[in-house]
RNA sequence: GGUUCCGUGGCCGAGUGGCUAGGCAGAGCUCUGCAAAAGCUCGUACAGCGGUUCGAAUCCGCUCGGAACCUCCA
């Protein structure tokens, strides 16, 4: 751990289009808001990638220092089906289908969704807000637009008005790169338009129709809020009128946080949001992957092997390893054979784990020391913090990862002697490994042992060793092959491995 | 159609005006009863065509190919 003042972290900030130096508003606290799902359906791999991306840059934001307030939301109402501000809500409709309550719907995929994250490891965000929790605050957002005249009420629904925003000094498109004339003639004619003084307008609140189930009173009648509204209310409650960080998936971009800025300058007159970030698409055959395309999958079907596309199953952390091995602004493409390469890496890294908590240093004045050796580490360590400080590019880190790995195997193998390195530097290498994996990257040694067992297991395949009955000896590798497992057989001793 | 982005070696994937990315796979070596593990060594790359430059995979232009957003989507 070290000052925040020390890691200069840069990050990509969609708002100008290029990577700026972090400085939060509040040193060290930094305010981070995240788009998390709507709980209408299981998430998929997809959605786990942009989890992912903003649990990794919690935790790299604790780890140089920072106090994070990580508010990320679950939507459990408001967002509907199929255009903008027309269809069904998402959880009603799966409410209807199941014949259920629609807070079943939400409770089953609210569990789904932390089940999941908890499976890759995501640290909990500090908050996690509801809509549905929030409704007074939407609803007096509401009111304070219509009086601001930022909106405007149409046959008991409430929208939000572009064209005034804009003549007010709004910049509506500037965070997507719209250009307004371009939105106007390319916007479809939609049902129900004619409630709206502009194609562009969006809705704040919307009257419920009879059929609809999820409706609260409003001075506007029966209703529901926007979809784009709770964001707003929600981390301008827990984070303040101007926070540090946005994050969200690219495709939120527009209309989503467009709107929410929009929304945000009309009630708080001001710029909500310092550093906007948006993680890239996973992609599945080029394509990206979505629940409309069919070329999704869930995490419980990747952990089984059982989809169509996936030859085998494939473990969290392998995933997590997977992902992480890209930068998060860049498409990633889902296959088989790139998650079977993630799979032996992440191994080979797991082992590495599992030996660097058995090294400790030992002083001898006979050895000498390696200075190049010790250099090469600690430039692996420094490199580790400039590439995330890079715009937290994970894919190099995890390059001097396997650096560090290389020195570690050596000592291990008694290949290296530890004092060639320094009591000094044998730290910095060993207790960088484990907390640039365990804290930063958010990895851990999956498979679980009975290390008794094993370590019984191995005297016995010594003195059969010793004794030269190598039908034994191999009997009992292939033992530990069957468990996924590896006997290493080294010079000074005999241990186990995963087996990559 | 508009906006934006991408095209890197057998595969995945960073980088980006001159300095080894890395992982996986492949070849060889050390070690070994044989292996495995680990370490060492090795290989071919920047879609195509022009241009700028002492020098470009990296900048500019064009061509080809692909993607995302513009409509719910992480």
């Amino acid at each position: 751990m070290t000052e925040p003042a020390a890691q200069p972290l840069h990050l990509y900030n969609t708002l100008s289009r290029r990577k700026e130096r972090f400085e939060p508003i509040n040193a060290p606290y930094v305010g981070m808001y995240v788009c998390g799902p709507t709980v209408y359906n299981y998430v998929h791999l997809g959605n786990v990638r942009t989890f992912l991306t903003f649990d990794t840059l919690f935790r790299y934001l604790t780890f140089i220092g920072y106090k994070v307030r990580y508010v990320r939301n679950l939507t459990d109402v408001g967002h509907l089906v199929g255009d903008g501000d027309e269809g069904e809500d998402k959880i009603g409709r799966m409410a209807k289908l199941e014949k259920v309550e629609p807070m079943e719907i939400v409770q089953r995929f609210t569990n789904d969704f932390h089940t999941v994250t908890a499976q890759f490891n995501m640290r909990p965000p500090s908050i996690e807000p509801t809509a549905t929790g929030h409704m007074l605050e939407q609803i007096e957002a509401v009111q304070e637009l219509l009086a601001k005249g930022l909106a405007y009420e149409s046959n008991g629904s409430v929208y939000f008005d572009i064209d005034e925003y804009n003549k007010r000094g709004g910049e509506y498109g500037k965070l997507s790169g719209r250009i307004l004339d371009d939105l106007l003639n390319e916007t479809r004619a939609l049902d129900g338009q004619s409630e709206k003084r502009s194609p562009l307008d969006f809705a704040v609140w919307k009257r419920a129709a009879p059929e609809h189930i999820m409706r609260w009173n409003s001075p506007w009648g029966e209703g529901f809020p926007g979809w784009h509204l709770e964001c707003s209310c929600m981390s301008t409650k827990y984070l303040g009128k101007q926070f540090d960080i946005h994050g969200g998936g690219m495709d939120l971009k527009f209309p989503h946080h467009e709107c929410e800025i929009a929304q945000d300058r009309g009630l708080n007159d001001r710029e909500p949001v310092r550093y906007w970030m948006h993680s890239n698409m996973l992609t599945v055959n080029g394509q990206k992957m979505s629940k409309s395309l069919g070329n999704s999958f869930l995490p419980a079907e990747l952990f089984a092997g059982s989809h169509a596309l996936l030859d085998q199953p494939y473990s969290p952390m392998t995933v997590r390893f997977f992902m992480l091995q890209s930068h998060y602004r860049s498409t990633l493409d889902f296959s088989n054979d790139a998650l079977k390469a993630a799979q032996k890496g992440y191994r080979r890294l797991a082992n590495g784990l599992r030996i660097a908590k058995l090294l400790t240093y030992q002083a001898d004045d006979s050895v000498t020391p390696d200075l190049a050796k010790q250099e090469d580490i600690q430039k692996a360590v420094k490199q580790f913090y400039d590439a995330l400080n890079d715009d937290l590019n994970t894919a190099v880190g995890i390059a001097q990862l396997f650096t560090l790995l290389k020195y570690i195997n050596m000592l291990y193998m008694g290949q290296l002697q530890v004092a060639t390195l320094g009591e000094e530097t044998f730290t910095l290498l060993r207790d960088s490994y484990l907390s640039f994996i365990h804290d930063v990257l958010g990895l851990y040694e999956e498979t679980t042992t009975n290390q008794p067992v094993l370590n019984g297991l191995l005297t016995l395949y010594k003195e059969y060793k010793e004794q030269k009955q190598y039908d034994k000896v191999d009997q009992i590798r292939s033992y530990f092959k069957a468990q996924g497992l590896a006997i290493k057989d080294m010079k000074h001793q005999i241990d186990w491995a995963y087996e990559e």
